[in-house]
DNA sequence: ATCTGAATTAACCATTTGGTTAAAGTTTTT
DNA sequence: AAAAACTTTAACCAAATGGTTAATTCAGAT
């Protein structure tokens, strides 16, 4: 029945996704969208009645894609560093599949910040029970006492900064060497996971 | 003699950078840059030819700013961790100051990184003497083993990337608290150099 | 076969946008 | 003070852009 719907449907999301990330909302145009899933510009507004609405649909997909669930993780019964390495594992395991994520995501957090605000609220993203852990942790000694939002936003920056500062950092530090580039993110998975870790652990 | 001009000039180079800041070159509109400055759309043509040679001037103005001179500190004759740490005290005294630049110039690179690489090559800044230091302080045994670019990439990270998510940190770790964010940013001076230290120093 | 409602398209529209022009001020030079 | 050069403006323009409309195609129901 609606077979045809969906697939159109899936052909523009996909499409979409591709020149929204690449361009960004103010960048990207309804007719390379259009052009990019092989359909009328018309279709569009028939499937989603504007920019802003196909827009919105997106971006909430790449949220979603974005935020992993690392309560898992988080909560599982392990030692609090293991915690953190496998934290890290999967964060840069998600980044290295999808390079383009951070600077997507910042570009349009900063351009609006109220529909990932409104994101965070319906499906009730919470860091809560993430800096509850960390704290703990310091409480028992395991690990070197600082504000827990430090060490959780140290851990992201670590992660993330590379990959949204690519262009800039495959150029300064590697002559615009793309194979290189791509070697030394795939090189952070286990560099940011000694790095923290040696920052964190307390001194015998 | 050509008081009017540079008056007139420097109206549009600060109503520019204003407008570009927050928007973007794609989110920028002209009769927006010249309501800014006060004056007539058609001025900002005589002044400056296009759009993108505004663009052009004003993103020169704001790497400049952004790539402080840490030479001074690199090569000064002072152990490696203070070295270090005086970097971080630079980077994060300029990002206080000028909390927007992260955001922009991630934005702006993503979109287009060939501008940036121009003014790289302009002004010739070369980051080699930075690692060559770091490599040297690491054969001293100063400091723990990576590759420098790790390192320097560590740094810049951990001092960058809160203000480029500023938007979604105060939101998600703050509740929109603008006043906590901000306390937050400033207390990083002290957190990045304690956390960096950490990691690197040599285990006694 | 035909009817019906959804899917798709080509053509069109109003507005916005970067950019131009010609004329009117204003300052500097002679 | 007149000429020359520079600065500023109002009005205009062509292209681009998001969005609409009316007509056509297509799939499934009767």
């Amino acid at each position: 029945m609606s077979n045809q719907k969906d697939n159109t449907e899936e052909k523009i999301v996909e499409a979409a996704k591709t020149v929204f990330i690449k361009k960004g909302m103010d960048g990207a145009r309804m007719q390379e969208i259009a052009d990019e899933a092989g359909i009328n510009k018309a279709l569009l507004h028939y499937y989603f009645r504007s920019k802003e609405k196909l827009f919105d649909a997106i971006f909430e997909r790449i949220i979603r894609m974005a935020f992993p669930k690392i309560t898992q993780i988080i909560f599982s019964d392990i030692h609090f560093r293991l915690k953190v390495e496998r934290a890290i594992d999967t964060y840069l395991d998600l980044l290295l599949k999808h390079p383009y994520l951070p600077a997507f995501i910042l570009k349009e957090i900063n351009r609006d910040a109220s529909l990932f605000i409104n994101l965070v609220k319906k499906f009730g993203f919470d860091p809560q029970p993430v800096l509850r852990v960390i704290s703990d942790a310091m409480d028992r000694g395991e690990i070197v006492r600082m504000k827990p939002e430090h060490l959780m936003i140290n851990v992201i920056s670590l992660s993330v900064f590379p990959f949204a500062a690519r262009p800039m950092i495959s150029y300064v530090a590697f002559g615009g060497d793309e194979k290189a580039m791509k070697a030394f993110l795939e090189e952070r998975r286990q560099v940011v996971k000694e790095f923290v870790i040696r920052a964190i652990v307390v001194s015998p």
